[in-house]
DNA sequence: TCATAGCTGTACCATAGAGTACGAATTTGC
DNA sequence: GCAAATTCGTACTCTATGGTACAGCTATGA
């Protein structure tokens, strides 16, 4: 009796959700591509075809389609970033993954672009980045806080902030993020493969207890 | 007999000189605040006062005066820059000291907004990222890197690349930069003495040599 | 004093944008 | 099959933009 064999919605309501899903779809291409002021609503109706009216239908102003794309890229993030982090016991091995893995994902021209929308609007439009932030990368440090804790309570980690160490790390993973944004230093494997090694490694240094 | 008490430079071209400043700031202060598309040629002459046709004698188009504005805004960041590390011989102090004065240049309103304004559009025009980070980051990265060798050399810190090491400290308050960005985390003194203690701590304790 | 380089103001052009209006065509639910 | 909900296409308004043209004004330099 739940809602996926009996859909409660109408043929209608499903093809309304399509057309809403190709809109923002359509849309995120080109904001992430032009960013707000470079993209155009009736070039984008060109784009989509049908008309102007149905458009607005959907949304009733640029602005309210922006946040429905903004919404869409973080929610998309977050999905994929809740799974970077295996139960693993083995912590060295454990944070190399997760670099390597994070830093993967933010490679992705996508994420190269998202980045640099949320960045270059966010003075414009508070909200992109908070709710970027709020929903995408406060989501991923408490995660790797949590995921920290366990081996500070093991003993593996010193007793410091957990959440203060995730902190540090996925900014250090950031400033990846930075060059790549800048034109500068590609996205490659090798030097991806190098950064993760060298995250992970200083994080280690830093706040893993000496052995024995 | 220097150019200081001498000036070749006539009153004509003195105005120029002045004049084309003039237009500078303006569009710089423009420019940061309402991005590249966001900013209108027509009202910048408005607020200058004057003509168009005289902003178009100087600048033939609005990429040229964007080029003028990149230009001066990573300058004058070299400037201020060029003189954050002192030739002090206490590692922890000076490290300490430099991430503090970073933190404090990155953390006023014209940095965020110069950020901003160049992570938003390197996008659509690359040369702009290149230039911020060649002209104003990198040589940053390369100082701190000498001052870094310095203490390689004299055993306090751990043989190997110094170069590495400067990207990952600078890489870790360049992160404070994101939150700043998104328009997360204040700019006050207190939080920015935090992560300055909290960087050049961690970056000791993964790069220093154990004494004695 | 005077020729002139440079400035001003204003009108203008071509293009583009967001958003509206509306009658006709199409799809849906029943 | 029919009424209602959507969608379509197109034309439209209003505002703004980058950039040009031009006639008159002003400071400069000799």
């Amino acid at each position: 009796m739940n809602d996926t064999d009996k859909p409660t919605i109408s043929r209608r309501e499903q093809s309304k959700q399509n057309r809403r899903d190709a809109i923002v779809q359509a849309a995120r291409a080109s904001f992430l591509e032009n960013g707000y002021a470079g993209t155009s609503m009736s070039a984008l109706v060109h784009t989509l075809g049908g008309s102007k009216q149905t458009l607005w239908s959907y949304f009733r102003s640029k602005e309210e389609l922006f946040a429905a794309v903004i919404e869409e890229v973080t929610s998309s993030f977050r999905a994929e970033l809740s799974q970077l982090l295996t139960g693993s016991d083995d912590l060295q091995r454990s944070l190399l993954d997760f670099c390597r893995s994070f830093l993967r994902r933010l490679d992705a021209d996508d994420a190269v672009a998202a980045w640099r929308l949320v960045a270059g609007e966010s003075g414009r439009f508070p909200e992109v980045g908070r709710i970027f932030y709020e929903r995408a990368v406060r989501l991923t440090e408490t995660t790797l806080a949590q995921f920290l804790a366990r081996f500070i309570a093991s003993g593996e980690l010193r007793e410091e902030s957990a959440p203060r160490m995730a902190e540090l790390l996925l900014g250090l993973c950031a400033s990846r993020q930075n060059k790549r944004l800048w034109g500068v230093g590609t996205g490659d494997e090798a030097s991806r493969e190098a950064d993760a090694i060298a995250y992970s490694g200083m994080f280690l240094r830093a706040f893993a207890r000496e052995k024995g």
